[in-house]
DNA sequence: GGCGGCTATTGGTTAGACCATACTTCCACC
DNA sequence: GGTGGAAGTATGGTCTAACCAATAGCCGCC
């Protein structure tokens, strides 16, 4: 049985007063085991795919309770560092953070925290897309040109059936970041997209024919890719973005 | 004496607790309980400093054990939703998503996520850095200009001493971004740099003359901002960005 | 009137138990 | 001999009941 570790906040010792001014108590002993694991995993000594040992074991190793290891694991649960599975060989597995899981947080705070507003999200995001464009010019492949030329094919016919959705138009945006072939980005701008959705989806009922002025620039985007023009490319998708962000501040001048 | 348990798929409680919060059933009844606060929060139903009630008040509107309701709250807390204080009036207290705790996500990602590379974290944040830049001379004012100026002195005081920090120079790139007066910005860009720090502090010591370097771009770049000169303040922070990014990817190279 | 201790409220933690789930093993049956 | 299913087992999910620890507010004493 491994002791526990007297490491930063390790107590329920420090009834006895025996050094005055001991630093307080620490926080919560979850919260230190957190720490523990999240800097094992920082520290490459636990890496993806790696188990933890189970729920019981680390009570003994940590010398707590399973309460507590188990509200330390739903911390890290919820930061995307661990998954946990039930059932025989399971148990608490590290995970490299995803990028839906980081979106979601992200996307709480863009759409739940009252100082940033929906002009502010949507200059953001035109930040990001703009900024990308050089990147998307290099890098992009014939295929990744193809597929996009493809997406744009059918959000034509949708629009010929009516079936044309802002979840169509948010995939090519999507789609675009992703040809950066850079993780961080595509991470970042993911969750600029779902908020935008449910902001947008009102407005678009009210101008249906938005849809295919959006789409021809979409493809009037694409072709500049295709031709490494990364001026016109930017234009095309600046004018693009910004019809979209008059229509935000139309709708938040509204609300309010 | 446990009463007998219902399967985890059983529902249609029999408990009725009709106001704002109902019970509870699925795989996991802490998830489903952070999913109902969470919606209420997004409903506005709860807001920012509004207090739930205590862990015990919850066990019984939701039907299930104080456990339960703690690992939600857990998972709440870890996702910044809420903060929990303890002793009397103490409880959850609903908290609008704090920056610093989704820039620790984003940050968790960037470093731990093996399929993100330094470069292309370094790519991320020119892109968010060089993109704020016409924003930036649009809406710095004069008092925020007299302040990195003073930013720059400081620094500049630093390196006589021979006391310059890394961190110092973060801070200058931070205040800078904050200049957008974009929170959504903000908080996308405060987690590139502490990755970031850690990364080149070792390359810090290697090349002392660097940040001499450092502060003189950054002035220029602020006169550049006060000009209001859009394209010299791009192509002088693109230039010390760049500088950055050789070096990060020297390290990377030199690592593997 | 102010200070110090009492008390109630509330989160933090423990211990032991039971259930649900999923993998493993192995045996019986074909 | 192979195969399907039953029993075994490890593990997470939840419950109960209790105690500890921190804090705010009140009350009485000086």
């Amino acid at each position: 049985m491994n002791r526990p570790r007297p490491g930063p906040a390790t107590n329920t010792a420090h009834r006895g007063t025996d050094d005055l001014f001991n630093p307080v108590s620490l926080a919560r002993a979850s919260q230190a085991i957190v720490d523990q694991i999240r800097e094992l995993i920082q520290d490459g000594q636990l890496t993806a795919g790696e188990r933890l040992p189970s729920e019981r074991d680390l009570c003994d190793r940590f010398g707590v309770s399973r309460v507590t290891v188990r509200e330390a694991l739903r911390i890290l649960e919820a930061g995307g560092l661990v998954t946990v599975k039930v059932g025989a060989r399971g148990g608490a597995y590290i995970t490299t953070p995803s990028s839906d899981r980081i979106g979601r947080g992200i996307e709480d705070y863009l759409t739940m925290s009252p100082s940033i507003t929906a002009v502010e999200v949507t200059e953001a995001r035109l930040v990001l897309e703009l900024g990308i464009v050089p990147i998307v010019c290099e890098r992009a492949t014939e295929e990744d040109i193809a597929g996009l030329l493809a997406m744009c094919d059918e959000a034509d016919a949708a629009i010929a059936e009516g079936t044309y959705t802002m979840e169509m138009s948010a995939d090519f945006h999507i789609t675009v970041a992703r040809l950066a072939h850079n993780g961080a980005i595509e991470m970042l701008l993911g969750p600029f997209h779902r908020p935008m959705l449910t902001s947008l989806k009102a407005a678009r009922e009210a101008a249906p024919a938005m849809g295919k002025v959006g789409v021809k620039e979409h493809r009037r985007f694409v072709h500049a890719v295709r031709d490494r023009d990364v001026p016109k490319a930017t234009e095309v998708m600046k004018a693009h973005l910004e019809r979209t962000a008059s229509r935000v501040q139309q709708r938040s001048r509204a609300k309010s």
